[in-house]
DNA sequence: AGCACGCCGACT
DNA sequence: GTCGGCGTGCTC
């Protein structure tokens, strides 16, 4: 979707009180639930309604047996329900909508463009305690003594407490007294029946750090200036900006320009970085240069912190907004420019549920807004490089690292001929006591965790299956366990091989291996492994880098997790211990994922005045994307990862949907998807080519069977035509019922 | 999805 | 004799 096709705008909500509608009829709210039909409900308004109903407020419905909250997504002068069937909704939450037109055309945008239902859209865009029914405004009910307050007789303790908290005239706040205990609101009501204490309602400050002193930057190179003054001279403009930028050029000082821009044109800034780029370092790095109110917003935060960030994105009180993918959502008032960090990152895309791309949505909000984005990467998707060849982006590059630091030269390890013991090659030795011995530190690259990813009966060649997946159970030797990585399943390490009673054997490297490997192979210098296993909190991970910046450890072993964003400015060899896994994958865009991990993990070498090295260990030299990376870079990887797409049909050369569909048996699943490939011929599809239904890559993974159903068209509007009446009938379908199914439109991972 | 209704199996 | 399995109908 990131093209200027003709973009499908949501209809517009019709506004209460609109001067065309005769206030004699009857309004129909038609709210949005947050479950994944894909259709509206039509209600009565309220019967005592403070103000009028308006598209994005909340209303309490009744539904089915119970009651729920929606929103409501439109008013409507009539309804297709018969009257008999119409319910009233029972009260409006909002006396505003919490949401603006522009939202709402973006959450109604969304849920049309990645076929989810609408509710499901816009709970994806709210904050949960919204979705629950919390107030918009910070409020808090507190609680005092009250003014004439009656004797207080016959006390539980809980009471008792309670009231020796609220001497001299001190007041206690929900929070504090669920910290007294689970049972202490209750309490407090208790006290307040019988006249002993009094409650009130206080409007809560919606406090967001001050603004300071902005700490100016270091001063720009010509390709940053250049970059920085080209998206300055778009704002209050559509602009699409692919910023390609080698690690280490400053791509982050552009941002912060631009959107001191932005900032000083009194309009506000949304940043989005992917799943773990959001560090407290970076944080703080926006917030000092900046010296504007910030608003964060990431998973990691409480449901109260998330709801206080995102009323300061909606007031306007957070002059930048820096999130995670759902933050693309996040209302803003005075729009100005939005940035989207490492935009070739995987957790752009939601993988479940309602699975939409927040880098796309941001490109089409950006464009309705008429505000510059920013897309930057080291790495860029190839659809971002086509849609600069088609001139819908325009490129701007920053090719020289800041400081002196060259590029890192990169070679290739022959594991043929230089077999590697416990994962390390001979050269790959020689090469760590060459940088260790200066005063360099090494980081060995493997995405695999644990000790090793098989375990192996040379006697009869039984490999440890997982009961549940079609995978093989990973061992994991610290803690003497195999581990399903897929499903999570544990046991206990066998003995001897159950058929055979051989000794079994660990076959290949994980993390935990080559950890073990570095204590025998340089047993004076101090390793750390950063991977899931030993990096789980948030907060860990700088510990462990804190102790390689001291220069206390001076060899990383890690998984895709050492990639991402962080800095070590002393590490000056980077070794790829296995990259064959990333050439030989059943997706399309393998190939791409290694020559971005390649590219992203070599960045990590040589930042400071040191030349960095890169090895890559590979059993395949001779590949020609390996080749390819090697002698043109990147950019040469990308025309030759073109052409192949282009030959295949393959994006950005063509646009996908995908029906995937898990069931107990493989039966069920395949009997949805042949239901479901019936239905589309049925329709006709003409320029869309139906490819399957076929099995997953991995049937089964966790006790269930997974299936698919591959949807290619040339242009994305045939596909919509398609997809749009295909999506309602498959949801009626009765073999629907049986499974669960999900429509990936544009997925990223097909295998 | 989430919930009720409804018709067939092993059991307090 | 029941508790409970999940098939299917429905939600404004």
């Amino acid at each position: 979707m990131n093209s200027t096709h003709r973009l499908t705008m949501p209809p517009l909500a019709l506004e209460a009180g609109s001067p065309n509608l005769p206030n004699t009829t009857e309004l129909f709210l038609q709210v949005a639930l947050d479950n994944p039909l894909r259709r509206l409900f039509d209600y009565l308004p309220p019967a005592d309604m403070p103000c009028p109903p308006q598209p994005g407020m909340r209303v309490e419905v009744p539904f089915g047996r119970g009651s729920q909250l929606g929103v409501i997504a439109r008013i409507s002068a009539t309804s297709q329900v018969p009257t008999d069937k119409l319910r009233r909704a029972s009260r409006l939450l909002d006396e505003e909508p919490i949401l603006d037109t522009e939202t709402l055309e973006l959450i109604e945008f969304a849920a049309d463009y990645y076929q989810a239902s609408l509710g499901e859209s816009f709970a994806a865009a709210m904050p949960v305690l919204l979705r629950q029914g919390r107030s918009l405004w910070p409020s808090h009910t507190c609680w005092r003594l009250a003014s004439n307050q009656g004797s207080p007789r016959r006390l539980g303790s809980q009471q008792r407490i309670i009231l020796e908290r609220l001497g001299d005239g001190r007041h206690l706040t929900e929070d504090d007294l669920d910290e007294l205990g689970p049972t202490a609101k209750a309490s407090a009501r208790l006290l307040t029946d019988r006249g002993i204490l009094e409650s009130y309602v206080e409007q809560a400050r919606s406090q967001l750090e001050p603004a300071t002193l902005p700490v100016p930057g270091p001063a720009l190179n010509l390709d940053q200036t250049a970059a920085v003054n080209t998206i300055g001279g778009h704002l209050g403009e559509y602009a699409c900006f692919l910023l390609h930028g080698v690690t280490g050029s400053g791509k982050t000082e552009v941002y912060l320009q631009a959107i001191a821009q932005a900032l000083a044109r009194g309009t506000q800034a949304l940043v989005l970085v992917p799943e773990i780029g959001l560090t407290p370092q970076s944080i703080a790095r926006f917030k000092s240069r900046l010296g504007v109110p910030l608003a964060v917003l990431h998973s990691g935060m409480t449901d109260s912190e998330r709801l206080h960030m995102w009323r300061a994105a909606r007031q306007g009180t957070a002059q930048v907004i820096i999130g995670t993918r759902s933050a693309v959502f996040a209302p803003l008032p005075r729009p100005g420019i939005i940035i989207i960090d490492e935009e070739h990152d995987a957790s752009y895309k939601q993988q479940e549920g309602f699975r939409y791309s927040a880098r796309d949505l941001a490109v089409w909000r950006a464009r309705r807004l008429s505000i510059p984005v920013v897309l930057g990467s080291a790495t860029p998707m190839l659809e971002s490089l086509a849609n600069v060849e088609a001139g819908r982006y325009v490129q701007l590059n920053l090719p020289t690292r800041a400081g002196s630091a060259g590029k890192p030269s990169i070679s290739l390890v022959d594991l043929r001929t230089n077999p590697s013991r416990q994962g390390l090659s001979t050269p790959s030795v020689i090469a760590m006591e060459r940088h260790l011995k200066a005063g360099g530190q090494v980081l060995l690259y493997l995405n695999r965790r644990g000790f090793a990813p098989t375990l192996f009966c040379p006697g009869c060649a039984w490999v440890a299956p997982c009961p549940h997946c079609d995978a093989r159970l990973t061992v994991h030797g610290h803690r003497q366990q195999l581990l399903c990585h897929h499903c999570g399943t544990q046991s206990p390490l066998p003995f001897a091989c159950p058929q055979c009673e051989n000794e079994l054997l660990p076959m290949g490297q994980g993390t935990e291996r080559i950890e073990d490997t570095l204590a025998t192979v340089f047993p004076d210098i101090t390793a750390v492994r950063v991977d899931r296993d030993t990096v789980r909190a948030r907060g860990d991970i700088d510990r462990v880098l804190e102790r390689v910046r001291s220069g206390e450890a001076r060899i990383l072993v890690g998984t895709q997790m050492l990639t991402k964003g962080h800095d070590f400015p002393d590490v000056s060899l980077v070794i790829v211990i296995n990259a064959d896994q990333g050439l030989f994958g059943t997706d399309f865009r393998t190939a791409e994922r290694l020559a971005q991990t390649i590219v992203q993990v070599s960045g990590r070498a040589g930042r400071a005045s040191r030349p960095g090295e890169v090895l890559i260990q590979t059993s395949c030299p001779e590949h020609p994307l390996l080749q390819q990376l090697l002698t043109d870079g990147y950019e040469g990887f990308a025309k030759a990862a073109m052409a192949e797409r282009e030959a295949a049909r393959w994006p950005p050369y063509s646009r996908l949907a995908l029906l995937r569909v898990e069931a107990a048996d493989a039966a069920t699943a395949m009997a949805f998807l042949n239901a479901a490939r019936a239905l589309a011929e049925q329709a006709g599809h003409p320029g869309v080519r139906l490819l399957g239904p076929a099995p997953a890559a991995m049937e089964r993974r966790a006790g269930r069977y997974r299936a698919q159903l591959l949807l290619e068209a040339a242009d994305r509007s045939r596909l919509k035509q398609l997809l749009d009446p295909w999506a309602l009938k498959l949801e009626a379908l009765p073999q629907a019922r049986r499974v669960r199914w999900s429509l990936d439109i544009d997925p990223i991972e097909i295998t």
